[in-house]
DNA sequence: CACTGCACATGCGAAAATGCGTGTTTTTTC
DNA sequence: GAAAAAACACGCATTTTCGCATGTGCAGTG
């Protein structure tokens, strides 16, 4: 009579991923799980949810109307996770945040010793990576993020201004310094279609000679003596090996904000996080700008 | 990480029911699988949702909270069901519908027989009640109903009016006719609180000799020769050993309705049951009014 | 045209969830 | 005030669910 509602759920995978398979990772099951489920659910209902293809399971209209009601509940599940996690007041136990890998590698890592120090009973989890994590759906509590504004549902303190400027190794720069009307090697982010326009006039002449999609990867180009790279601040001179170089003055780059979803904000985890995190960043400012 | 639906439906059940036994029976579990249950969720979300008591579980205020959010994704899954009930168009399959009792054993008997006839592969299920089935959360598909409006979120046709008088035993009514002065003993309704106030002034003395909660026992009791009692014209003029008798001249009483959810009514099954009952209700009109 | 990768179905053994019995405590009833 | 009823905790046996291994079909690739 009644439907399980973890069935619901599986619907909702399988209809989002696709696949039985992908479905089944996303949900930390063995897709074998998934195809029994969605069989049993469309058993109880009475009704085929999905078309069996050699490329996955295609939704029908009811499937599709089934997974659509599903992530509605979903969002609910997620609103309600978010308001307790938000009430809750206690400074123990976990802690999710994100942070751009390079930001943590450089700059974080006595702003989390200090953190940890002062609050050992947090079970502080770092996710580093580029991606913008979901923090609606819960993936992290905070996350620093560079970039404009912090996005609809979420509040934000704005860290600190960035700069961005040109570094390579000591020997490039030589080379560079020496002969100014050479052409300038960069090495760039693949968003960078063409050199930057704010260069000095006294090097009239670039071209990219890399593109990558990777600035962990740039940082190490550059180190390899490969050419010039545009870096944030904090990167290049943070990073061994590597002289700022005047190709490139120090240009204004997005800002760093700490945001969270305004549900999530008042919780005591997130204020303390945040509050160490302003303090330090505040001291470490020269890092960031000219 | 991620919270198992069904947890959410327990905790909202425990809520419900306030033990967990009741709990289990309602989500048809034995009650040590709801207290694991809730165990686990608590467990999972790192925060206590019920106090233990010896009379029970109570749910302190994040409790409450998820009971809720679990009430609001009960509701989208029954809106979801609904819904897709309304879409089905075949002439298969399970159909469930409710009645009154009386109204099921007296009347509808032959209608249902007709509709087995013209639609023999619906599995029709039939809930003999009094109580009023809760149409939003699929308890039936279709209720024919004694009551002046069919609600909110329902659909409605008024099947007929109806109208009541008063019925008694031969003996019993030849006893009253030949002494109209005598008092009448009434046979009642537990919501009468008195006699009628459109008797016949011929009969001018009344009282309430037995108060009944079920209109089974007030039939029995008028067959028994214990009184007049007022009853449904469908009903009296149904009963063998009954016959009406002039103390209460026909009086109009509620209307009897189908009714359905809007969502629902659309349904194939829903609308062919629909057609036949009203096709039916037409015929034997003369059984309800006067 | 064989080869590789991906997706799914099926069957069997393992793991997890569930049900049942026993014991304890509290409340209700006579 | 004792007996009965209701509610829950805990431990063991069973049922159900799940994961893994194997086999088939299809699409893309060299």
């Amino acid at each position: 009579m009644s439907i399980a509602w973890e069935d619901l759920k599986t619907v909702l995978a399988v209809v989002r991923h696709k696949t039985l398979s992908k479905a089944g990772d996303d949900l930390g099951v063995n897709y074998t799980t998934v195809a029994r489920r969605i069989q049993r659910l469309e058993a109880e209902m009475g009704r085929v949810l999905f078309e069996r293809l050699a490329d996955g399971y295609h939704a029908n209209e009811a499937g599709k109307f089934v997974a659509d009601r599903a992530a509605a509940m979903e969002r609910t599940e997620h609103a309600m996770m978010r308001a307790l996690t938000g009430q809750d007041n206690t400074l123990h136990g976990p802690l999710v945040i994100t942070a751009p890998q390079l930001l943590l590698a450089e700059v974080l890592g006595p702003m989390l010793d200090e953190f940890h120090k002062e609050y050992p009973s947090i079970d502080l989890q770092i996710r580093a990576t580029n991606e913008l994590l979901d923090l609606d759906r819960r993936e992290a509590d905070l996350a620093i993020r560079i970039s404009d504004n912090p996005g609809d549902d979420l509040k934000g303190l704005r860290l600190t201004e960035q700069h961005t400027a040109s570094f390579a190794t000591e020997a490039v720069a030589r080379d560079i310094q020496a002969a100014p009307s050479r052409i300038v090697d960069w090495i760039a982010f693949v968003a960078m279609s063409e050199p930057p326009k704010a260069v000095d006039p006294k090097y009239p002449n670039h071209r990219i000679k890399f593109h990558f999609d990777d600035m962990v990867a740039i940082q190490g180009a550059a180190r390899a003596g490969l050419g010039v790279a545009r870096l944030p601040m904090f990167l290049g001179r943070n990073t061994p090996g590597l002289v700022q170089i005047d190709v490139l003055p120090p240009q204004p780059y997005l800002p760093i904000w700490v945001v969270g979803h305004k549900d999530v904000w008042p919780n005591a985890k997130v204020a303390a996080f945040r509050a160490i995190l302003v303090r330090y960043i505040k001291q470490t400012k020269p890092l960031f700008i000219d």
